[in-house]
Formats: C-alpha cells, structure tokens, sequence
RNA sequence: CGGGGAGUGGCGUAGCUGGCUAACGCACGUGCUUUGGGAGCACGAGAUCGCGGGUUCGAAUCCCGCCUCCCCGACCA
C-alpha cells in the first residue's frame, strides 16, 4: 500500500479527550475515529488489524473444531422473550419497532438464536459434541463507554458456542475453549491470567475471564502470588477469621452525635472499625428493599449479594425507602425494623458484642448481637475481599490488582436449550436437552491492549502477528537519485507479488516526518531505502521494537519483502 | 442517573469582565528552495464560534432552554 494513496492522516497533537495510551496513539496514527460515544469508525488501518487479530482467533477456534457461522444482528424480541432476558435484561438491551410496529432488538449476543438453531437442526446425539461461531457486531448501551476502543457500545466479537450431551462434554468443551484462549492471547501478545469469575445475566454454572493487567481496567482480581490463586473480586472469597469469643453483654443505647460514617462512629467511641456493624440499603429488581449487614471494616460485595439473595439486581435504596422499614440511614440497623430482607455477612454473624445503630438519629447500641437483637433472613459471605486478606488456597496474603477483560468462557448449561426446546434422542432413545457453552472475546478491545501492552514514546509496536503490514518501507532522497525510487518501487511490487503487501511510504516528505510516521504506526520492521543506504550496499533494515539497525544488501531485502 | 469539565477551520488552542475584518501553532493548496529525524520563504483556501431562543444599536463573549463529548461515580457478558 503506497502511504500516498491511504486513506489515513497522522496527527501530530494528542487529541484533547484521549487519555489511555492505546487510544491516543490508534487516534494520532490514523487507525481508528470516534463517530459517537463509545462508536468508532475503523480506518483502513485499524480494519487490518482487526482482521489480523481475527484471523488468529479464527485458526485456533478452527483447530478446536469450531464452525464458522454468521448469525443476525437485529432479532424479533420474541427470540428474547422466550429467554426470559427481554424482561430482565435492562436498558442495555437496544428495544425498537419496526415499520410493522414489532418490537425488536439490537442482538447484543448470540444464545437465543443458537438454541432456537439447535432446536431446529438437531435430532441425534450423533450430531454432537459441536462448536458454531461467529464474528458479529454486537450492541450494548452501555451507560457509560470510556478508554477508547476499551469499552463501547458497538464492537464485533467473536462468539462460540459449544453444544454437547451432557455435563462431561460440555466440561471438555469448556477445556478446549480455555486451552485455545491461552494460545489467542499468547499470539496476540497479551499476557492474561484467567480468574474465576461471575455467571452474571449469562446464568450457567461456571466461568472464567481472561484478564490482562491495566491500571484503567475495569474489574478488581484477587491474586495469589504464592500459589497462583485468581479471581475476579465480584466471586473471590477469603477465610475470614473468627473474633475472639465473647460472653455477650447487655444492650444499650448510646449518644453518637454526628456519626453517619462507620470512620466517625468508631473515632467518637474510640473503638475498632472491626467492633462496629454497617448497615447497607438496597432495593432488589423485584422490589423488595434489602437490608445488608456486614462489619464496618469490610464493604458490601454486590455480586455476592444478589447471588445470595438469587435476584436479578439490585440498586441502592432511596431515604424514604429506608424509613418506611421503620430504620435510619446514618444510624441503621435491623434492630425493631420492618418489611425488610436483612442478609448478614457469616462474619458478623460470629462477632459478639458490635455497635450497630438504633434507627435515632444520633444514637448507636453498643453490645449488639446477631440472633439475640435480630433474626437474620439469610447469612452469607457478602464482603469483598481487602488486599493482604488470606488467600483461600494457601492462605498466603492476596493481592488486589485492575484487569482488563478481554475474553470470558461461560458453562451454560441448558437454561437456553431448555427454553427453545432444543433437545436431542439419545443412545438411549430418550430426548436430552443440548448442554451449552458460550465463549466470547471482543476484537477491538483485544486490539486496544495489545497497544497498551505494546507501545513507548514514539508509538505502537506491533507483534508481528497483528501488525497490519510486517514491513513499513521509507523511500528518502528520490530526488538525488533515481535508483531510490526504482529500488523501493522493486521492493513493493515483489511485495505485492508475493501476497504480502508492505506499506511503502512514498510521500513527498522530509525524512524526519516519514520516520516519525513510521515509528508512530508501528509496523515491526521498518526499510529504508536512500542514496546512503544504496552507497553502503542495499537497504537499511530496523527493527521497531529494539532500534537495532543494519545495512543489508538488496537481495536479502528482496527475499525478506517476498517472505522468505 | 449524580458530580465535574468542555464544545471556536481537519488537529491542538487563544479570544469569553459586551465593541475593529474571529487570532495563533500544526495540518492543507500553489510556486521556488530544501531532502537521513516532525524544513524555509512567499502567496492562498478553509469557521453559519454545538443548536435554538432572548437581551442589546451591536453577542463567540451576557441570559434561558436543549444537544453532544470527556472524566469520576452508579452501571457493566
């Protein structure tokens, strides 16, 4: 491709609102532009490497035996409605009419119509195990985007699906999926660790996501550095140790003016936090206001709480809602409240004697004891876990750390298939629902962390088996001699022949502006050609990531452009 | 949705306490010079100052409403 030619422009300011590394340079290199919030146009080059990355994806997804497939991007809202996800889904899931004033979606993934396909299409347990997938756009109104390419609303990801007999296939299925995303990543140049995780609105009975470590990432994992332990916070749990026993001790009220925050309540009685109760308000989708205790030195895990509670979500509860269960916010506690489900953290419900408030304005119990001054509805472990809490395996100090996720492999189960009626007759003669798993890795997010993983002051550095072109070649000083430009024209050509086109600079530019282009964009070897070059024998050959630079002579240069 | 910030040629910005023809750097076009690290000179094109309304003799600038984008939070397979 002759840079003069391309539809691209580089920029030599940093845009105003790009922040994260990756997204500066994809904008200053003319890779990719910003047509809304989280919407992005792929230029020419940022295309190519998405295809790249694809096309890696798509190799190991083959050799696993994945089926290559494509599948809508609008459904009839039916498809979800038989899910159950058009009702509980929220407005993430993009609702419109058509011309017919039926209601339909924006797919923002790809279950429904697998099972409804497996419904359709299967009959034997001969015609499993099977994986089906796709590269597809998906649309998410995410209610925020942010970090560039990281997280947005419209993104092609690649989805699989994996359609087996039962629990131990889908088990094998599952293996395959995480031993082919350890080979995606590593040739994609990521380094990812895979953490146990959250099944979210997927449903199903296990997961992992593929996290790579970013300081912008989104997600908190739970690492062990001693035994390797991973998970995503949402999920990661830690033995917590019990507080020395107790005798408990009488009730009573105390004045604590002033101290709606469990920092102020412990600083005014001049206790621990860990001797105080916190009480946190929510309101499940389902209506019900739930009242959740844990002690004031830990914070409530969210995810852990709608699981324990089996609701849809939940969302922080109004004022007015808290007091019509008969509590204060600031000063709240089950004690003497009404209509309300109060879920304990296992640890408090362990720890005698804690302060919790007295539903007064300006007033606590000290002594409070869970089961003599409250009857929980439910005790569960719904903390998240603090840096340096014991890992669950070896019970070594964790570590807190912000991922990126950049792939995620679900064990389904048959919540979808039971729903279609996607069953098949088995040896037995008996129908059996399809057991499923889905796997996903979004492509643009993969090519934003590559850059953030591959990248310094001058620009992106592209592992060779991403870059959009493997050579970007600078003609300088055409002008001074002809044989510059028949040489780098040589060169582009047999490149062209050969089936591997390099980018070939032949702009009318300065020499520093093309290297600065070069350097910016990002292709792993960059050739110069130039009289000097041509005097010292051939062509000069630099290598991006290292700067190491050598003269070569123009028959190795050629067999290199040729692929040799 | 809550909090904060910002919309001025393609990019980055100045102007914003009401007053000349909306300024500067980069990028862009033409010509000449230049050609191994973001060249020089000259000429030139390009902006309904986010949109709508209002105040005023006069609005990029003041007032009201709206839209959009960014950041933090909420949210998130």
């Amino acid at each position: 491709m002759r840079l003069s030619q391309l539809f691209f422009t580089t920029l030599r300011d940093d845009p105003s609102d790009a922040e994260m590394p990756s997204h500066r340079l994809l904008l200053r290199a003319g890779y990719v532009r910003q047509l809304g919030a989280g919407i992005y146009s792929l230029l020419p080059l940022g295309y190519r490497v998405n295809k790249r990355v694809e096309q890696v994806i798509r190799e190991e997804i083959d050799r696993i035996g994945g089926q290559e497939m494509e599948m809508p991007v609008v459904h009839p809202a039916d498809v979800w409605r038989r899910s159950g996800r058009y009702e509980s889904v929220g407005p993430e899931l993009a609702r419109f009419t058509d011309r017919a004033d039926r209601d339909m979606v924006l797919a923002m993934t790809h279950e429904e119509v697998v099972a409804g396909l497996l419904a359709d299409i299967v009959r034997s347990y001969r015609q499993l195990p099977m994986i089906v997938y796709h590269f597809q756009t998906k649309f998410r109104d995410e209610p925020r985007s942010r970090g560039g390419l990281i997280r947005v609303r419209e993104f092609v990801m690649k989805d699989s699906y994996s359609c087996d007999r039962d629990a131990a296939g889908l088990d094998r299925s599952y293996q395959l999926h995480y031993e082919a995303y350890e080979r995606i990543f590593k040739r994609l140049g990521l380094t990812t660790i895979a953490v146990s995780s959250d099944v979210g609105m997927m449903g199903g009975t296990g997961a992992h996501e593929f996290m790579v470590l970013n300081p912008a990432g989104e997600d908190v994992l739970v690492l062990c550095e001693a035994c390797g332990y991973a998970a995503n916070r949402q999920v990661a749990k830690a033995p917590k140790k019990d507080p020395p026993a107790e005798d408990p001790l009488p009730r009573e009220e105390v004045a604590t003016p002033g101290t709606t925050t469990i920092a102020t309540l412990a600083r005014h009685l001049g206790i621990g936090e860990d001797r105080t109760a916190k009480a946190a308000f929510f309101v499940t989708a389902d209506g019900r206001l739930v009242t959740a205790i844990v002690r004031g030195d830990h914070e409530v895990n969210e995810t852990k709480l709608v699981n324990a509670l089996r609701a849809t979500g939940i969302r922080p509860a109004q004022v007015e809602e808290i007091k019509a269960a008969g509590m204060e916010p600031g000063y709240g506690s089950p004690i003497g409240a009404h209509d309300t489900t109060v879920v304990v953290d296992d640890l408090v419900a362990r720890s005698p004697n804690l302060v919790a408030g007295a539903n007064k304005e300006g007033f606590h119990f000290r002594n409070v004891n869970v089961g003599r001054d409250f009857t929980p509805d439910l005790i569960a472990d719904i903390t998240n876990v603090q840096e340096g809490d014991p890992c669950p395996q070896c019970g070594g100090p964790v570590i807190l750390r912000n991922g990126i996720e950049v792939g995620n492999i679900f064990k389904l189960g048959t919540k979808y298939t039971d729903a279609f009626g996607a069953t098949y007759l088995g040896e037995d003669g008996e129908a059996h629902p399809i057991v499923m798993g889905s796997y996903g890795i979004g492509v643009g997010r993969n090519v934003a962390c590559i850059v953030e993983a591959h990248h310094d002051e001058k620009g992106i550095v592209w592992p060779a088996e991403v870059a959009p072109y493997a050579a970007h070649l600078v003609a300088i000083g055409a002008a001074k001699d002809p044989r510059v430009t028949e040489t780098a024209d040589r060169l582009h050509q047999l490149s062209i022949d050969a089936g591997r086109e390099i980018l070939y600079d032949d702009r009318d530019e300065s020499p520093g502006v093309k290297f600065t282009d070069a350097e910016l964009l990002g292709m792993p070897t960059i050739l110069t050609v130039s009289p000097r070059s041509l005097a010292a024998g051939g062509v000069e050959v630099t290598d991006r990531a290292t700067g190491a630079r050598e003269t070569r002579p123009i028959e190795d240069v050629e067999a290199l452009v040729r692929g040799a």
